[in-house]
DNA sequence: CATCCTGTAAACAGAT
DNA sequence: GATCTGTTTACAGGAT
């Protein structure tokens, strides 16, 4: 007995200690933490998140003026935790990732919104400095070379002796061309100088030609160019073609009409410039509503043009605003670049987060998970109608996701898994308390969603164990498993209880036993363990005791939202980004934050809204459908499920029935 | 600070 | 006798 738990205890006590101590129940939060750690880690988690954000973004552009101050700070932020509740640092959190690398489009925008300059003020500026900035550059090349040719010259002289003539040609050429250098150069200055003069700009003493100077190193004159030549060559076509409507490069104003959005959109990119096309989808994504009057620039009633945020009652009247106030104007076409830019940036963010995930999943172990992750999203998820939202937010939202399809993080953000947990929601959703200081929630649907991840990963599943528990024994068909079967479903399910069985085993017996909401059931062939959800559901009324008004509105919201896999939770709380609740984002991921949130107090909301309905044991699939919502803007609709019902025949699929597989399955515990 | 929840360890008993 | 199953106790840490 000793022996046995002996070695065992000693390498799980370290891991669980670990885990328990700190946080119990996510053993990856450290790792997490430390991958954190470094002030730009923060990116991980936001990088789709802010991708999503792109137009929230630009209606929080205000705030993050200022907070602009703070974004610096943020950027070399060493412990994320302090954030933990500042809402108000989403953004600049967010905008400090990119800071560091461009600081144009912010501060271009800080420009544009300061009403600094005015649209013409701004094109007159915008073309001299691009005009300079392009001179300039052909003069250092030329410079360069001539450089170049004068020292070859002078070793062709050393070595033949030739004549000075030539020499002193160069010599003179490249003096010409260095005062030229330097003229330009004055003449940026003085640029610079008459602006100030004119009042166009406004150095502050802190940051001496900030208006310009990062313009010119955010953006180089060649893009600049292109940019600009797009923007125009942009909205002269579109004024060609619909005559009323205001340039928009990233959507269409006929939208409201037009069926083909993504084409009518992509093509003026497409054709001019690679760079547009690859930002219009992600803009595009945002509205993904097929409704008459949708439109990426409107939404709740209020224009949506970056600073604007003009209230439009209808979408005539804004279409309106649109024309009026966003026309095809410099000012309007300065904004479009900004958005480029800052839709270039969030992209260039995103592609580093997702490297950066790959590392960390790589480093996590998880490595395995990824071919067969994204193949097989378990057959709970088989279910109903994970296709719809599948197919349209994860292509659009995320086309390139390669890398972690499987990772907890992912799961979220990749259709099926997403729907999955939606589905798996109808078994009756495990809410435990929300564990731990991680305030992870505990479901059963976290558990189906992050299946692919936990089966892989030899992270330690952010559940209780009498949730695993009865969530394994909800799975299977009868609702009742033998001891070996639990067993069984936790090394299948969890890679990490392969390892340490004596300890988690244990644990099982002893969760079995004390709590009463699992009931052994004498068999014929032995005895049977199954739960019953109405002690089950007791056991948690003390749970939530925090912010009453949360809990408020998430009653008042939706149900049957997606649970935001644990994990990533688990680092959101950890990295202290804060949860981007609101649906506007579109994105599953994002979705599935807030509905962590929502899980998490579901298991107070829950307990007093529903305990009497599911009083019936085995199943409730009432419970699945607390109306438990976090303050969270309107939900998108394809989150909301349709019944729940069939839950458990979902879960029954071949790949899933674990009870069968058990029997033959030898228990893992030969691992260790 | 008290209490509860959870995880872990361990002792023990009965059954196989 | 070894192992499995199940119960119970104790303790620690975290949350409320």
């Amino acid at each position: 007995m000793m022996q046995e738990s002996g070695p065992e205890t000693k390498s799980n006590g370290a891991a669980i200690q670990n885990g328990s101590s700190s946080g119990s129940h996510l053993l990856e939060c450290g790792s997490l933490r430390e991958g954190r750690a470094n002030g730009e880690a923060l990116a991980v988690d936001v990088g789709p998140a802010d991708l999503a954000h792109a137009q929230q973004q630009q209606q929080q552009q205000q705030q993050q003026q200022q907070q602009q101050q703070q974004q610096q700070q943020v950027s070399g932020l060493k412990s994320p935790k302090r954030n933990d509740k500042q809402p108000a640092l989403q953004v600049p959190v967010s905008v400090a990732m990119m800071t560091p690398q461009v600081i144009t489009p912010q501060q271009m925008q800080q420009i544009l919104q300061q009403q600094v300059l005015s649209p013409q003020q701004l094109q007159v500026l915008l073309q001299q400095q691009q005009a300079l900035m392009l001179q300039q550059q052909q003069l250092q090349e030329f410079y360069k070379k001539q450089q170049e040719q004068l020292q070859l010259q002078l070793l062709q002289q050393q070595h033949a002796g030739k004549q000075p003539k030539e020499q002193q040609q160069v010599a003179t050429q490249q003096l010409a061309f260095q005062q030229q250098l330097l003229q330009m150069q004055q003449l940026q200055q003085q640029h610079l100088l008459s602006l100030q003069r004119q009042g166009l700009l406004t150095l502050q003493p802190g940051q001496p030609a900030l208006p310009l100077q990062p313009l010119a190193q955010g953006m180089i004159p060649a893009e600049l160019q292109q940019l600009w030549k797009e923007v125009t060559s942009a909205h002269t076509a579109e004024e060609a073609t619909v005559g009323n409507h205001s340039l928009d490069l990233s959507t269409t104003c006929v939208s409201s009409s037009a069926p083909s959005k993504t084409s009518l959109i992509m093509n003026p990119h497409a054709s001019t410039n690679g760079q547009l096309s690859v930002h219009t989808p992600k803009r595009e994504s945002v509205p993904q509503e097929e409704h008459p009057h949708s439109h990426p620039l409107y939404g709740h009633g209020v224009c949506k043009w970056p600073g604007c945020e003009a209230v439009c009652e209808d979408f005539p009247s804004f279409l309106k605003h649109l024309n009026s106030e966003h026309a095809l104007d410099d000012r309007s076409t300065a904004q479009c670049r900004v958005q480029m830019q800052v839709v270039q940036q969030l992209e260039l963010q995103l592609a580093k987060d997702k490297e950066r995930l790959q590392a960390m999943m790589t480093h996590l172990h998880v490595k395995s998970t990824e071919p067969k992750a994204a193949p097989q999203p378990l057959n709970l998820v088989s279910s109903v109608t994970l296709s719809k939202s599948a197919s349209e937010a994860s292509p659009q939202s995320l086309p390139h996701t390669p890398t972690t399809p499987t990772a907890p993080i992912t799961p979220a953000t990749q259709g099926p898994s997403v729907i999955t947990t939606t589905s798996m929601h109808t078994v009756g959703p495990i809410r435990r308390r929300y564990s731990d200081k991680y305030n992870v929630p505990i479901s059963s649907a976290d558990i189906a969603q992050n299946q692919e991840f936990y089966k892989n990963a030899e992270v330690r599943p952010p559940f209780t164990y009498a949730s695993l528990i009865r969530q394994a024994i909800l799975e299977s068909p009868e609702k009742q498993l033998t001891l070996n079967e639990i067993y069984n479903w936790f090394t299948r399910m969890f890679a990490y209880f392969r390892r340490n069985a004596a300890t988690w085993k244990n644990a099982v017996r002893h969760n079995l036993s004390l709590h009463k909401c699992f009931v052994r059931v004498e068999n014929v062939k032995g005895a049977v363990w199954t739960v019953d959800e109405v002690e089950f559901q007791k056991r948690r009324p003390q749970k939530i005791s925090g912010n009453p008004s949360l809990i408020k509105n998430m009653q008042s919201g939706h149900a049957y939202c997606t649970p935001l896999n644990a994990a990533l939770q688990a680092s959101m709380a950890e990295s202290s980004i804060p949860l981007y609740t609101t649906a506007s984002m579109g994105t599953p991921t994002l979705g599935s934050l807030a509905s962590a949130m929502r899980e998490e107090l579901n298991g107070a909301v829950e307990h007093t809204n529903s305990t009497e309905s599911d009083s019936s044991p085995g199943r409730s699939p009432v419970q699945a459908v607390h109306p438990v919502h976090v303050k969270e803007e309107p939900l998108d609709p394809e989150e909301a499920e349709g019944p729940l019902s069939l839950v458990t025949t979902a879960n029954h699929s071949p790949d899933f029935d674990h009870d069968r597989d058990y029997e033959d399955e030898p228990v893992n515990e030969d691992m260790e």
